[in-house]
DNA sequence: GATGAATGAGTATTCATTCAT
DNA sequence: TATGAATGAATACTCATTCAT
């Protein structure tokens, strides 16, 4: 390992360091009372560093988004790449594997839609952007294809692939935000995973044509 | 009409005066960069004056929220009270009913999860905090009766009606918010619509018995 | 004297206190070192209230500025105005006049270089960028106008009156430039005065057409 | 050479190396725009090295100044040693030297005054200090030189050299901050030369006495 | 000597909120 | 009631300087 290796890998252990000290901060305080002087003693730094490894507030937060994203897509290649599996299996591989995202990380998925809000994004970097865009665009595609398989066997129904996709990730995302905001009177995650399960459910049986499968 | 109501009514309307700005600016700016000043400006009144008619900037804005909730429950109320309707329709009621609240304010219901989230839930009195939940418990209550009453003439999935009504709800907001988070790419109000309503029709399809309805 | 006059007389005094303080803390300090904090205890007010009277440190600075070229303006005016002077008296009264500025504020004119830099007016108003513009305009117009006079009258070098301007107001604020940065060793302000006159004497004598005078 | 004269050389090589990129910069930026961070790039060294050759950044600045003040005095100690010259060819040699300084440095001639200022001042060393001091003596001793000479033989006014040669430096000095300032209407070079010459020639014909020359 | 990552003190500016009128 | 001037706490970000390697 060269001595550039080296520094770049001490670089990227630092940034890691810096989005776990962030994420924690972030989510007890949320962003606007988060403040850059907690995040750094999160992460027994001094403020000043942060903006070593980050250009500001916004794309520290959006760091943290991207982070999520990419396991993602990663859990969504990985149902797409398994030829073994029929076009039913695959869907449940997908609901499978929107359950393993949500273990991963059960509240950062509450910061893609803050991520999202506009106020947010005219801070970032055009490199920032064109990563959350490209991550974006491959996720919501990986779960397209999983319906389109679907839709060519008949065993779905004749939408668009990226129509379907939508409505799942915004029930996926719908269930988790509405859940997670009840918390305040039941903080149970159990319950949200049961929620979120049978919300799989529905949707799963309403995209069948009817007859097909059960 | 005593001198006393009439000022109640008075002050009503000078609420409803700022609620009106209030919306629009923080339509226009979101919740962070709209300031006290900016909604005085909008209703023409001096930024002290706002703090006679509500606490603070958390509870103005939890009161837009409140608006709509109570629209909801005024639609909702009218779908249950319809006894001539039988449990199918009284689902497409509903379904209906929630394209209304969309139309009547397509923009707030954002703002609810704004007004869940703990940062501003502190700031509220009990009094509002009272008032939200109570309205919250009113409006998911009556979407679950709709449900109630379609899993009683077996029509649909035996699950408990607030679970359906969670993931009704959750699903609802989750495809305002996915497809509204998309608007810097596709501000396109009728696909949001389409999106919409392709989810409601997946939805309904899903919590249908098997073999019973179509 | 209505309200509205009242008030903005009112404003207008506030203006001054917040200046004449900046001047001290500014004149003791620096322009970098001195603080807006600085400036509002030592006008005994809050940070906060600079900012409803000026945009922003720079405005607030320029501000100094544009109130000696007021003065020196009125002062130059009136030189011009006065018919009773031949065109060497005249010459004569405009040094005058310069001691008069000098005088008024014997600070402030060395940061009228600081406001020129590029550095300080890329922060200031257009409408103030056009105040200090005009006012600069005409004040050395009406310098020119002063040796237009004796060139007419042939015994001023036939050289353009703006060019003499120019060469007399650098002389000016030179001579108080380098002798106020020599403060250090010496604060004599009446050794930069015998300096001033000196300096006006020879610039007198060198714009004198030859044999013309004494 | 030794090995320690060797070194120093080097050394010295790198002094000017630094000062070399920091005129660049500071030219640029300007002073308080200018990063250390910046220079150290220009000169593609790292910041600490910067602080191995000079205490501090008003430091690095003051040399800046220090080199122009060496090259002048260099140039007016020519023209006073040049004995073939009479004293009016003597203050002629010595405007020329004045273009000379101009030519080798018009843009550091300005930063001579930021130098003076106080703030700048407190931040540099005794030695620092004592060679500023030194030098602009040095060089307006050497100005003052030349005015002797003159008053000598009675062709300039009978007044203290020193006096004389405070008001050719504040008028050289005036015209080029002044004519500088001046740039972003007009960044005509030239223009400020001319003015600087009719500027010295009325300087000229101002000090010299009456019907002795021309 | 040279490096450059880390530091952390320093500050302009904002804006929700108050209160004298 | 209504005003709006004044407040002052709060904070993101910068950059000269240091020091372990």
């Amino acid at each position: 390992m060269g001595i550039r290796e080296r520094k770049e890998r001490e670089r990227e252990r630092r940034r890691q360091q810096i989005i776990v000290a962030a994420k924690r901060v972030f989510c007890e305080k949320g962003f606007n009372r988060a403040t850059m002087e907690d995040i750094a003693k999160e992460a027994e730094l001094s403020p000043g560093t942060l903006y070593l490894y980050f250009k500001n507030k916004d794309e520290l937060y959006a760091s943290l988004s991207l982070r999520i994203l990419q396991y993602l897509i990663i859990r969504l290649e990985h149902v797409n790449s398994n030829s073994e599996l029929n076009a039913e299996e695959r869907v449940d591989a997908l609901v499978e594997a929107m359950f393993d995202v949500y273990d991963f990380d059960p509240l950062i998925i509450i910061n893609l839609f803050h991520l999202q809000s506009s106020e947010t994004l005219k801070n970032l970097s055009e490199e920032m952007l064109g990563e959350i865009e490209n991550l974006s665009r491959k996720s919501l595609s990986a779960i397209a294809d999983v319906f389109r398989k679907g839709i060519d066997e008949k065993i779905v129904l004749d939408r668009h692939p990226y129509a379907l996709a939508d409505i799942f990730w915004a029930m996926f995302s719908g269930v988790i935000l509405w859940e997670s905001s009840k918390k305040i009177i039941n903080d149970d995650k159990d319950y949200l995973k049961d929620t979120l399960r049978a919300a799989f459910e529905i949707f799963t049986r309403g995209i069948k044509c009817q007859g097909t499968l059960q």
